[in-house]
DNA sequence: ATACACGCAACACATAATGTTACGTGATGC
DNA sequence: GCATCACGTAACATTATGTGTTGCGTGTAT
């Protein structure tokens, strides 16, 4: 796989899951289909358990099922588990010594703070099941 | 610096340069206030001159200067000359064998282009010499 | 008790970004 | 013409990040 694959990893997998919420899953089979490895999935799917969109049992019928309705999950949700922050960055940066050039990197990170916050709109407007086809 | 500071330095020298469009900066003095190295200043500022946001001059009174006013210069403008692609990904991915799969992965596709869109439009928003406070 | 599946740590490997040095080319000023 | 300055580019080291893999522990159902 390639870069940002965590979150086409995520989308996958969660779309694929609103398709039959009932079913549980593990994460050798989930990694078959997403051509990786079982290790990888439960990284992923780690987080999104954290932020309360999958739950994961142990023992022999275990596996991983949605934490709620397919409808109520948004790729914004998706998005925030997995705590990438695509625009927003640098925060903990050196501040610049010049006062000048220190707000100006203010106002670039203000700026960015701003498109962030416009992506995870976006994103919250679709639901996974949405993105299934449903 | 860290991940992702391309974007950083290439909007902060824009938002710089925009205070005083006619000023002639060298690399040297750019990668001072940016805290990097001249190679790495040209070597992000090359891409803005091949999308036309930036033009330089060789030799003894060479240097960096804006291709155009900074109003008509929108983060657009910069995001796209870097080409990133931040939201949208894999697109070069393997294709899955099950054609479930593929269906999905295409509509998966779909979705963060869609995303990758409204970024751009949303960034279209804002000029560099807004940015900046202008 | 056994098999199964997650949880997690440790490590190797690949890729990308960045920092750095070095050298070439073009333009300016003497 | 020559020295100087600044970009252009290649080459390499360094670092960061992501991914793949193995191994072992823990919990659960049969």
């Amino acid at each position: 796989m390639k870069r940002n694959s965590r979150l086409s990893l995520a989308l996958h997998t969660l779309s694929h899951m609103a398709g039959n919420p009932e079913k549980m899953r593990t994460s050798a089979d989930i990694a078959d289909h997403a051509g990786t490895n079982p290790v990888v999935v439960r990284r992923v799917l780690g987080r999104l358990r954290e932020a309360g969109l999958l739950t994961s049992e142990k023992g022999h019928a275990g596996g991983w099922q949605l934490a709620r309705a397919p409808e109520a999950i948004t790729l914004a949700d998706v998005y925030l588990a997995l705590d990438e922050r695509l625009v927003a960055s640098d925060e903990n940066a050196d501040a610049p010594a010049c006062s000048v050039e220190h707000a100006l990197h203010k106002r670039v990170s203000s700026v960015l703070e701003d498109v962030e916050r416009s992506l995870v709109q976006k994103l919250g407007e679709t639901s996974i099941s949405e993105v299934r086809g449903n």
